[in-house]
DNA sequence: CCAATAGTGTCTATGAGACATTATAGT
DNA sequence: ACTATAATGTCTCATAGACACTATTGG
């Protein structure tokens, strides 16, 4: 009977921070390429884990504190070259949190890094974190993704502005608030507001039953 | 040292077949499930595949006859209760050929089945192939995807009949036109018409270089 | 009143859908 | 001439982007 590949989960959990999309990394504890940064990840536990999905949310939880974020298989990187270990699989995962959620949860185990300058990382990992990037870039442009960015209530411009460091580039304001009301996922939470030296803004949440609104495409 | 997952390929091959967008399943010809109709798919060979990919295409080939379609990663499905064998990873791809194609290469070894009337596959084969189809839906709604569904040469309203079948709904000919001119990744080929009884129509190809574009998404 | 940000309104250009018209083959 | 399909043109409406304007707070 033929060896079987390693199978493990990586997580790509992104955040906002200092205005740019972010990735979390945690130092490496064990070989290969122990003692550096690297992506939370780990082996599957077939005896502990019911199926993928639920590996990832463990290897998060451990490796960084984090609960129940907005968690979605990203895509399996499997073959001979990526692991010195030999053959092997990782389902890869792509977490947001809202910076907040980060603060609180970790013992300060990780280093958060734009993600426009992550340079090499072990195994293929800069790659992976490249692909998780198209991916929430690319999903971004057609839903309401960003909101997991944020905490559970915020402004219309917080929104904005998270559309905006996601995406990079700016937006009008006119457009972008249209669109919202078009699509009609959030709504207002009553009598609150925030304040400043200025106008107070409305706060809105996300509606229960639309915690990921997809935009219409074209064709 | 705990023991690791199986892990295995399977490939969602999918033509137009009587109109109708079909997936080509096999008969399984061993255990578990042997004898019953399936998606081809095996184990991963750690020693002969460099990666998945190369796994996804060795299996089409041997199970279908299928040489080069175009091929793309779906998803992979993993966990305890999928497969009796016990904890399983299937890295799932999804193929698209054109009808002639399947004609020439296979040995009558395979059954097409219109996609909107799958039963109940064995092992998680119906959510796969469920996910396949949402997934070339989607993306045929956005991009050039269905040429990969025809001949090399082809006329535009079999193109437009072919996003129709795959949609599963009519398209209005003068903006399906407008937009192909737009997005310019189609040439006629020169001087070659095709016959009936009424005015041929041009033939055209897909340009070399543009063998999957992707059209606008909006916000 | 001023500064600063929130929130809304208007104009215009682009593009999609619906539908009509012209073109070209065989019979 | 007739029919069938190819190919193109026109009209209208919806919408996105650009930008201007009004609203409301603190100081």
């Amino acid at each position: 009977m033929e060896r079987r590949p390693i199978t493990t989960v990586d997580v790509v959990l992104l955040t906002l921070h200092e205005a740019q999309l972010a990735v979390a990394l945690t130092t490496r504890t064990a070989e290969p390429f122990k003692g550096l940064l690297a992506l939370p990840g780990g082996y599957v536990h077939v005896e502990q884990d019911q199926d993928s999905l639920q590996s990832a949310r463990r290897v998060l939880l451990e490796k960084t504190g984090i609960k129940a974020p907005y968690l979605e298989q990203l895509y399996s990187f499997a073959g001979a070259a990526r692991d010195p270990r030999g053959w092997s699989v990782s389902i890869t995962y792509y977490a947001l949190v809202p910076s907040s959620a980060l603060e609180a949860a970790t013992a300060g185990a990780i280093s958060l890094t734009a993600v426009d300058d992550i340079g090499q990382l072990p195994f293929d990992h800069s790659q992976i974190v490249a692909a998780a990037v198209r991916r929430v870039r690319d999903k971004s442009s057609y839903s309401s993704l960003p909101c997991h960015l944020l905490p559970s209530r915020f402004t219309l411009a917080e929104l904005q502005s998270t559309y905006e460091q996601v995406m990079g580039e700016k937006l009008d304001k006119s457009s972008f608030r249209r669109k919202l009301a078009a699509l009609d996922f959030l709504e207002p939470v009553r009598g609150e507001l925030k304040s400043g030296a200025h106008r107070p803004a409305q706060l809105y949440r996300v509606r229960k039953t639309r915690s990921l609104v997809v935009f219409d495409k074209t064709m």
